[in-house]
DNA sequence: TCAAAAGTGTTCAGGTTACACCCATGT
DNA sequence: ACATGGGTGTAACCTGAACACTTTTGA
């Protein structure tokens, strides 16, 4: 029975045959914030099994391409930034998730700053749509989608991740906005306050909103480079 | 610049054709627990670029098979395991990762019982090794260990998955060797048994340990049941 | 002056840490 | 009797949660 097993990819030099083969793509589930809201970018699919469903932006990856420059690549054309926040979240395989044939997709997760796309989408067929009120995607894409939702919310915790879909200037209420949208749970205010100015990561720029008919908020920035030298970890088994 | 992406594998209807077309492969690292130290199943590489090197154990997907199928397919045939906790952790696919051509691999971890497998094992070419006392490994296969030692303590600490590591009845002083061996740190015992015993998780077996020359100590089990019924999510923002 | 959101402290409960001595068993 | 690890409690500290009023601005 195990005979079959003893000589494989990893232990001898076997031949890739065209019945091993199949096709790898990337799909990005691109984030943004706006309007309190946690969005995704999507596109309308034409294929005919999913015509009018809302799509993940994804490309095939060539032989010759890394899977990680794929993902930039496709994110790059589409929304023309570079420097983007991105992450591999989890590779979705299933058989027939393809109709075009097996087609394993690797997963990615992208962060952007809405403000300084506006202009740079060129692309119209792209739609920023709030995560909790899309209906019907394409292929397995609800499903890529919640995994990356997950990912992000396990993200957000440990690490400062959220930042990267703030504008480097923001006030604290547009943070507690973004966890909010983010865990989809009202947080109290002056405790979300009180944590986030004890990390004493935000630095803050003594500037004020401005164009606000109410009394305008501090603005402030995160300081990555104090975060770097700090950062500690804490072992803290909670489950 | 931007037409050659507007058509594409999510939106219309293209042709795989061969120059997209790459091998994939699973790669599952199997941990386990034994002399308090976090063991791995290795096998050595045979290829001449990795010859005497240490692999992890894998095999090619062909098309017509699941992903998770493959690595629990490559699981059940080294160890004769069932019923195995696998979980998905990292894609690798680096353009130069294999010798054999483009190979993306979908890399795994197993939490396996290390009783269970004694007299299982038929393949004599499958060593379990020490995580911390590894050499040079064949591949990126340290790399994908690497992310899998990080993925395993995440989970720990979020998930009550460890005792997949132990026997059914296991001791608090196994349990935390198991924790100090993962996360490489000494806790207290004190507060080790403090804190697992009034989660109210473990269940008191009313046996003790046999053949130990000093005091017997009691063996617990863990109560999954009762665990799927009272799990919480608290937020809790630790950057 | 009004509407709307910004800003600000204290108290309480629960969890985490640090820490030292007696107990049960086999040899 | 001794060596080895099992088993136990308390006090200080820290963190997270609950909670209401005053301030600033634009309209």
């Amino acid at each position: 029975m195990m005979s079959m097993y003893t000589k494989n990819i990893n232990t001898h030099l076997i031949e890739i045959k065209d019945y091993f083969k199949v096709a790898i793509s990337v799909d990005c589930v691109v984030f943004g914030f706006a309007e309190d809201k946690l969005k995704v970018l999507l596109i309308k699919s034409d294929l005919n099994e999913y015509k009018g469903k809302w799509s993940l932006l994804g490309d095939i990856v060539p032989p010759d391409e890394e899977l990680d420059a794929a993902a930039y690549r496709v994110l790059h054309n589409r929304t023309g930034l570079d420097n983007v926040y991105l992450e591999q979240v989890q590779t979705f395989g299933a058989i027939e998730r393809h109709p075009a044939g097996r087609v394993i997709t690797v997963a990615y997760y992208a962060l952007v700053d809405l403000e300084q796309i506006k202009g740079k989408t060129t692309n119209a067929d792209l739609y920023w749509l709030s995560v909790d009120e899309l209906g019907d995607m394409a292929f397995d894409h609800q499903q890529i989608l919640n995994a990356c939702v997950l990912r992000l919310q396990q993200q957000m915790m440990a690490q400062p991740v959220g930042f990267n879909l703030l504008p480097l200037k923001f006030s604290l209420r547009e943070l507690q906005s973004l966890y909010e949208s983010v865990f989809g749970r009202e947080l109290d205010r002056r405790n979300f306050r009180k944590k986030f100015l004890s990390m004493d990561l935000l630095e803050d720029l003594n500037e004020e909103e401005a164009d606000v008919r109410h009394r305008p908020a501090r603005l402030y920035k995160f300081n990555f480079i104090k975060y770097d030298q700090q950062r500690k970890r804490n072992l803290g088994i909670t489950f």
